[in-house]
DNA sequence: CCCATTTGTAGGAATTTCCTACACCACTAA
DNA sequence: TTAGTGGTGTAGGAAATTCCTACAAATGGG
């Protein structure tokens, strides 16, 4: 979209490789992302940090050997344009974000929020902007609003098509080209902003699971 | 493969968004995989389980208001059938494991394991059967010796395809045709027990930084 | 030296992704 | 009232991907 910017050069710092493999699975889907290293401590992050020359560091606030925070400062005072994204434990309070802007982080996001407002963190500040999420605010509602825009035949696609029917069987049902039920899913993706089947079906188990709830 | 398997019913109790949802994304790309619900506490896994009628749950053994141990034995005494799933984070010790065993937990993996390890439990336990991980012995060998085990021709594929190198720029570059490079990659895909791209990123990304270091 | 497996090569069918098209309806601003 | 704008229901094409099959040459074990 905005022109000329690169690969995004990531480098991942996170100690449980359970929460870095299912990450690095998700982000590395973006072709835009170029993984150019990984680690599960701090010093081993600083060790690796020159030869990769990430352009974004994706850090873990608490790691086994130090804190992420002290880590991005020595990484940021090599790198003075490393775009540093910070993963809490818990959500972050105004003080302490305060004093992360201040070490120059770029943003933070806790691990209680959905990956994909992590994933957008990520792109956001690969150019050097900060981001403030605002994601305390609003908890789920946003959801809904993003179901509510969805048209009847929209709805109906989306509900098949998160029971995994496959597309030939929903255009029977509906008496309508597969064509057509491809330019549904295609809507209602770009409605959603979802990339692929398993966040439609999340978002479909979670919205009735919450109306039922 | 086997026959007569229903769609693994599945129910997950993670309390972090964060890994809840990435792990989820990850399990849900198999269509066999049907999710009935997920919850962050213990008390709404307790609540939500009669009405979802999983078969397999996936259960973090830390959760906010309770440990997944006892959580998962309540579970059990209303539903003997289930196949439990526990995910430790920290590795399990063998003592621990036979605790679990006791209580009638069908596998334990640890947060330091690979996704694909989770995942292949999963699947693996799903009909009942108890799975006792050998994970601690084979830190990442294995990863060699699959690595090994490409043809020269696969390797070269491998590298082009980890970079990112378009399907018709990898047979352009290799004199090929385009079906051959596919060829090429559904053999690696095979060989290494891969379904998508970002699983042979990280792959090579690992094998050559595991070399360099 | 022969048989079985692996490797390099490729094609076909079905599906998916991405993009474009277009008629129709509703609404809004001139 | 009319023209323009945007959303909805419908569909097609091109390119890419997945899954499966094929087959000759090489290689390795017995």
């Amino acid at each position: 979209m905005v022109a000329g910017q690169r690969r995004l050069r990531l480098y991942v710092t996170i100690g449980q490789r359970l929460l870095r493999d299912s990450l690095l699975f998700q982000i590395l889907l973006d072709s835009e992302v170029e993984l150019v290293g990984e680690s599960e401590t701090g010093v081993a992050t600083l060790n690796h940090l020159q030869a990769a020359r990430p352009t974004v560091l994706l850090i873990e606030e608490n790691l086994q050997d130090n804190d992420g925070l002290t880590i991005a400062e020595h990484a940021l005072t090599m790198n003075p344009s490393l775009s540093v994204l910070l993963i809490s434990d818990t959500p972050v309070s105004n003080g302490r974000m305060a004093i992360y802007m201040e070490a120059g982080i770029k943003a933070v996001v806790s691990k209680d929020q959905p990956i994909q407002e992590l994933i957008k963190t990520l792109f956001y500040i690969r150019n050097g902007q900060v981001y403030i999420g605002n994601w305390r605010q609003q908890p789920e509602p946003a959801a809904m609003l993003a179901y509510q825009g969805l048209s009847g035949r929209e709805r109906e696609v989306a509900q098949l098509m998160a029971s995994r029917l496959p597309v030939r069987d929903i255009a029977g049902r509906l008496g309508v080209s597969c064509k057509t039920v491809h330019s549904y899913k295609d809507r209602i993706f770009v409605k959603l902003g979802f990339e692929r089947l398993p966040e439609l079906i999340l978002f479909m188990q979670r919205h009735q699971h919450g109306a039922a709830e």
